[in-house]
DNA sequence: CTTGACCCCGTAGTAACTACAGACCTTATA
DNA sequence: TATAAGGTCTGTAGTTACTACGGGGTCAAG
């Protein structure tokens, strides 16, 4: 098969052309190869960790993050553990966030709610927003 | 009452410091006047309006919105439908964002339980990232 | 041989701050 | 009055994770 340019990689791996780049110049992606009039040549394996990326990246890992489940992938290094701490740690930031949304939510469904609701002298929202003391 | 400085701004209206100068380099506070030392003398109007943008911001507005909500509460623009409208767009958001982060929560749950298991030849949260199809 | 699609690099822009550096000013204490 | 501590000034750069651009070189098809 043909040498594998980075808007192929980028396509098989469903990463935009531009973060490939940015990728390996932050070193999460190995340099590659050049052919002779310098293009990039990859192969299978950066197909494979860069589509490691994306799938990390869409659960919400962050970069820094994804650095060490890399290094914790590296063969000899089946450090489950290590793994799950770094998940669990995640996890629990996700469930945070949530919790923090959730409130949100209820402090804006109320407002609107009051919206609605005939005895409005002003504009709740606003209200709630120039007020210490929001409902 | 003392002219009130850029500190005792910032802890009237709990918003950092250096975050009072980059909102009014923004355009989202106003300038205000200025002493013969050239200190910043603020009045109670910007505790105010500077509370309100903190609210706004802790409920998840973004600078841009809080423009359009600071115009719509000025005086005479008693416009409580955008208002609502603005609301209902962020509330919606807020929805979304807490749907997306149940799915990850979930997901990464599910593969912190794989882990827990006995049937585990490899790590589980790195398969999942290894392979096309999670489970 | 030309056209269009691809690739190169370096830089700058995005959101919403936060953190300096180096200088000046004010207030409290000795 | 001197000085030391702490507050304020400006402008710039760093943060996260990209995305977009400009100005060029390269490659494959017709």
């Amino acid at each position: 098969m043909r040498p594998l340019t980075i808007g192929t990689l980028a396509k098989a791996s469903r990463v935009h052309l531009e973060t490939v780049r940015y990728y390996e110049r932050i070193g999460l992606m190995p340099k590659p190869s050049r052919t002779a009039s310098n293009y990039r040549n990859f192969g299978p394996e950066h197909v494979e960790r860069l589509s490691f990326i994306r799938r990390a990246r869409e659960i919400g890992f962050s970069i820094r993050e994804i650095r060490e489940l890399l290094a914790l992938a590296e063969p000899g290094r089946a450090s489950c553990a290590e793994v799950q701490t770094l998940t669990t740690v995640h996890l629990s930031e996700v469930r945070a966030k949530i919790a923090d949304l959730r409130k949100l939510e209820t402090i804006l469904a109320g407002a609107l709610e009051r919206c609605l609701g005939e005895s409005a002298p002003a504009c709740p929202v606003l209200d709630m927003l120039a007020s210490p003391r929001p409902s």
